[in-house]
RNA sequence: GUGAGUGUAGCUCAGCCGGUUAGAGCAUCUGACUGUGGCUCAGAGGGUCGGGGGUUCGAGUCCCCUCACUCACCCCA
């Protein structure tokens, strides 16, 4: 084979549309009762969008970025993240002098360098919302719960939402420091990872799975304690909130975000029925991230969720592709123009109808007609074409049903059968 | 970037201590059944055994290299 996708890519095929469409489809009855409206951006963008938003040292900048020079020289990257690109759009585009909040939401395909593994991919797809302009905790709830519905209504179960609050730009320093101070002392007893990771970003060693990390972190400061007064009531909010709104969650203090613009609340949503990448969805509040793209400073919050990671959850439940209403058999050349004209007046009211091409036995074009699903055939032979008259077989319960060969009496019969 | 595993027909896979024309099931096509599918039966097409090199009288099988894929780590949706 001379040409295959690229590493971590993939083809969807149509058998697997059905359920992108599932998904697709109530992702957008939701949203709307919400409020959210749909935004479609550049799937490139300048690479500082990026940097300046998800981090210099982030892992994803630092390794996962699909970066190269355009013609004219200047650096620009596949989106690795919807979030930056929406803030750069917000900005840009002055939205948030509507009236808050401004609500809005996007799907597309995203890219990162990473190597592939189950449900892991370099292009996937994420359906993605960003309310701005609020930062009434009353919000993070409503975000948190909209999603909740929209999993559930797609029809997930086994779901944990986990939420956290971070901190912000005045308490997360003071933590960092608490907590550098704490493991300083012993950082030989941590594993390679978790010795790099003092430096670049201290607070995943809390979420690293090395049973002696594990051990050597017992007692480390908790997260929590260090919020400050506008962070912890926030937090509390919250948690109150989702209460309220019924959403089951528990609290993860070890709940780490790869992205450096996050803020106060952020959460994570994962499915015990996959593998080891298991966060289906997740997102955050980032509250400074406007104003450090040029805007007036303004709150904003909003998730993103993968679709590779929750179409092999429910491909099982939805139903596969259907074939046509009506297949037209036709034995010989007089036939096959005679059919040829009456599928194209069937498309014209809405029928889906199809004609075999090939001249092929009776008997085989029957079989056809069976393995691609049709519901209805109608065989058209010298008789049927003499007499005006046929006979359209439902393939479902074997009966038939005579027609004229009138386009307008075929569809009658074949309406109530499709 | 690191580690492990796997590459044989369109798909899922057998193939023994190396042995002569490389197999099965499913799928495709044809026929049994002259113009009515699904079941059954018979037959046909379809393979550089991932690629290259080596050992050997002989390699799908053993060795080396390489490529691809998969899973996991890192990290994340």
């Amino acid at each position: 084979m001379k040409y295959k996708t690229l590493k971590g890519l993939q083809d969807i095929l149509p058998p697997e549309i059905a359920a992108w469409h599932h998904i697709e489809n109530k992702a957008r009855d939701i949203f709307r009762n919400y409020g959210y409206q749909e935004i479609r951006l550049p799937i490139l963008e300048a690479t500082d969008v990026f940097i300046r938003s998800i981090g210099e040292t982030s892992d994803i900048v630092e390794k996962e970025m699909y970066t190269f020079q355009d013609k004219g020289g200047r650096s620009v990257t596949l989106r690795p993240e919807g979030t930056a690109s929406f803030v750069r759009a917000y900005v840009e585009h002055h939205l948030y002098n509507d009236p808050s909040p401004q609500k809005f939401y996007y799907l597309g395909p995203m890219f990162r360098y990473e190597r592939p593994q189950a449900f892991r991919y370099r292009q996937f797809y994420q359906i993605g919302a960003e309310a701005m302009g609020i930062d009434d905790p009353k919000l993070d709830a409503e975000i948190i719960a909209m999603l909740s519905k929209l999993l559930h209504s797609i029809g997930l179960a086994g779901l944990n939402f986990e939420v956290t609050s971070i901190g912000c730009k005045k308490c997360r320093p003071d933590y960092r420091t608490a907590l550098k101070s704490f493991l300083g002392g012993k950082l030989d007893t941590f594993c390679g990872d978790c010795q790099r990771r003092y430096d670049a970003n201290p607070l995943r060693i809390l979420d690293c799975k090395v049973p002696s990390c594990i051990e050597s972190r017992k007692g480390s400061p908790p997260v929590l304690d260090y919020l400050c007064g506008e962070c912890r009531d926030h937090f509390e909010s919250l948690r109150g909130y989702l209460d309220v709104l019924n959403v089951p969650h528990t609290v993860n203090p070890n709940l780490v975000r790869g992205l450096d613009y996050y803020t106060k609340t952020a959460f994570e949503v994962s499915s015990e029925n996959l593998g080891s990448q298991s966060a289906v969805a997740a997102g955050g509040r980032y509250d400074s991230m406007v104003a450090e793209f040029g805007g007036p400073s303004t709150p904003g919050i909003g998730f993103a969720m993968g679709m590779e990671r929750i179409i092999p959850l429910i491909q099982d439940s939805v139903s596969k592709a259907t074939g046509p209403d009506l297949l037209f058999c036709p034995l010989g050349d007089k036939a096959s123009e005679k059919a040829f004209v009456l599928t194209e007046q069937l498309r014209a009211m809405g029928i889906w109808g199809e004609m075999n091409h090939e001249s092929a036995s009776m008997r085989s074009q029957m079989r056809k007609a069976n393995r691609i699903g049709a519901k209805n055939v109608i065989v058209l032979g010298e008789d049927e074409i003499g007499k005006g008259e046929i006979t359209i077989k439902n393939m479902t319960d074997g009966n038939s049903i005579k027609s004229s060969l009138v386009a307008s009496d075929i569809f009658k019969i074949i309406s109530q059968h499709k």
